[in-house]
DNA sequence: ATACGATACGGAACAGCGTTCCGTTTAGTC
DNA sequence: GACTAAACGGAACGCTGTTCCGTATCGTAT
């Protein structure tokens, strides 16, 4: 009979060892892999240096974008949590909202190719929804704030401005008289305007 | 006969007619196959649909980047011409520029996959040569009469609003939330601000 | 009109990548 | 120690870009 409980763990047996140690090996490898050749290394590179089969890379990850959010969750983690800080301990909404948007940015732009997952159709559903789910809300609070106290208009939505700030982020290391932050600023700038004709 | 002259054509033997005939057939094939599937399009595809091998793509068109500069030409250089045309015009020069940087847009976001070729790393070097030699110094004639008109503040590079606002187009069919034009704006609008603190 | 050689063509062949699938191995339990 | 579910490895498949060369075709000199 069993009792009808059980309702969340070891059904029946346990979580096998060498199943938890190869995902974190996984994790391990897929960062260094990530950090050295983007977020577009070949699956292959990534089971070779973690000494494992491929069939195990898509055990554990069933989409490259899961192994990612596995990756940077942690980071994403922090810049979200760093927005209601910010907002908490400086004077100006737009202030605190400037300060996360550089954290943001710091964060896709340290990473060889992550800021081109912030498109919905790059085929990394997962990241991409991870990123936006977490962050939007954030955003959107600081947002919110800096209209408030009526540093900024009103009008804009959290979740196209970053996915303008990602898109913005795009290539920069490809040429270096391109800097994403002189035209974040401009956008950031252009907030500002008291809605003039 | 020949006189010494002729110093640009026929050395020894003139263009073969299947040559330049399947020149013409790729040309429309790539338009439509690139309207149809994007920009990156296989290119068995293409030849398919031109009748050939995909040996004569690549002897006509060695990157896919030359065959997208050859279908593109003409509306890139529409949109090139446009730039004076709307300065002289119209009265105030960054009137001009908000319609150019329309015109621009109306381009990149109605042909599936183009702005992301805007990118430096892209693999699209030749694409993205032609567009920047072509349309930077267009944008850069505008942007310096709004600042000489006081319209807007000096110091935007043009090649990087280019880049920004090509960027800023990526990924606008993948969600209807997402309107490049409205970040456009903005960007536009910081422009304006006369440089405070 | 014909022959000849340069030019262009076609598509097989190779390489890299993502993804699936299944025979084999291994860890947990009885 | 035996049994079985869980996990593993990597061969295999499909799709793509790209190269290469034997063959067909066109332009021209004769």
């Amino acid at each position: 009979m069993s009792s009808a409980g059980q309702p969340e763990k070891t059904p029946t047996r346990s979580r096998r060892s060498d199943a938890v140690r190869n995902q974190q090996t996984l994790l391990a490898a897929a960062a260094e892999v990530f950090a050295a050749s983007g977020i577009d290394a070949p699956i292959r590179e990534i089971a070779a240096r973690a000494g494992v089969g491929v069939g195990t890379v898509y055990r554990h990850f069933p989409t490259r974008a899961d192994l990612a959010v596995a990756v940077y969750r942690h980071q994403v983690e922090a810049c979200a949590e760093a927005g209601p800080a910010l907002l908490a301990e400086t004077g100006s909404p737009l202030a605190a909202l400037r300060q996360w948007v550089d954290l943001f940015v710091d964060f896709l732009v340290t990473k060889h190719g992550l800021a081109n997952t912030l498109q919905a159709d790059s085929g990394f559903d997962a990241l991409h929804s991870y990123f936006l789910d977490r962050l939007v809300p954030v955003c959107s609070q600081l947002l919110d704030a800096a209209v408030d106290a009526g540093e900024i208009r009103p009008g804009t939505h959290a979740f196209e401005l970053m996915r303008g700030i990602g898109n913005l982020c795009i290539g920069r290391d490809s040429d270096p008289r391109y800097d994403p932050r002189r035209l974040i600023d401009l956008l950031l700038q252009g907030l500002r305007q008291p809605q003039s004709p």
